[in-house]
DNA sequence: AACGTTTATCGTAATATTGCAATATTAAAC
DNA sequence: GTTTAATATTGCAATATTACGATAAACGTT
């Protein structure tokens, strides 16, 4: 097999899923880290800043984008790369979601 | 090659994707749902809850548990699993770190 | 001790991911 | 239009993941 079974979950499970497949790999947060530390979103700069080759880069920013966790606009011939801010919002959101559901647990059970 | 550069980049690097890898499949992100939903962890029911045979939830169960997001006792014949929350609490203070320097980026940028 | 229940492990097939060299594409610069 | 640069795509090898049937291991019950 190892095809995963996506149309048995819902919506919700599916994009949290991409979202954190896409955000588990280390290069691919070192990106992002890079992203953040960076005002301008100087793209290919990406490639020096990480042990990896140029297509491994390339591969691993367009899987970013696919999730929707960063963005890149064509800016002449190179192309300008930035953080999604929305997609992160939602990421916080989730996360801040479960830490609630968490802490309303634990309010139960000291009843 | 498929084998993940990991010793290039930071330990916080690291932890985070090894933590959102475990989170990036939407079967383990319906196990958490599970385990949040149901205060006492009934652990077998997660088979029954998932449409996945008995062998690939325990698969599922273990590299949650690898990577430290859920936590399992065992209660006689079976086993109680359950939400870690330390390591719940780690992540949505990622997402929130991120979230915050996002901010200031857009502060710095406004001036 | 034999049996049922629960969970883990093994073995294996199907598929996905990772990484890079080679090459293609794109657009500015000359 | 040719050269130069920045990125993307292709093709491929190595490895990892996913899923499950078969089987084992652990424990309680009778």
């Amino acid at each position: 097999m190892g095809a995963t079974k996506t149309d048995h979950f819902t919506g919700k499970q599916n994009e949290l899923a991409t979202l954190a497949k896409a955000i588990g790999h280390p290069a691919r947060v070192a990106i992002i880290d890079y992203l953040l530390k960076v005002n301008s979103c100087i793209c290919g700069d990406i490639v020096n800043e990480l042990p990896l080759a140029q297509p491994t880069v390339s591969q691993h920013l367009k899987e970013l984008k696919n999730a929707g966790l960063i963005k890149g606009e064509i800016e002449g011939n190179s192309i300008c790369y930035c953080i999604d801010e929305k997609t992160f919002a939602k990421l916080q959101n989730f996360f801040s979601n479960i830490s609630t559901k968490i802490e309303k647990k634990k309010r139960i059970a000291v009843n």
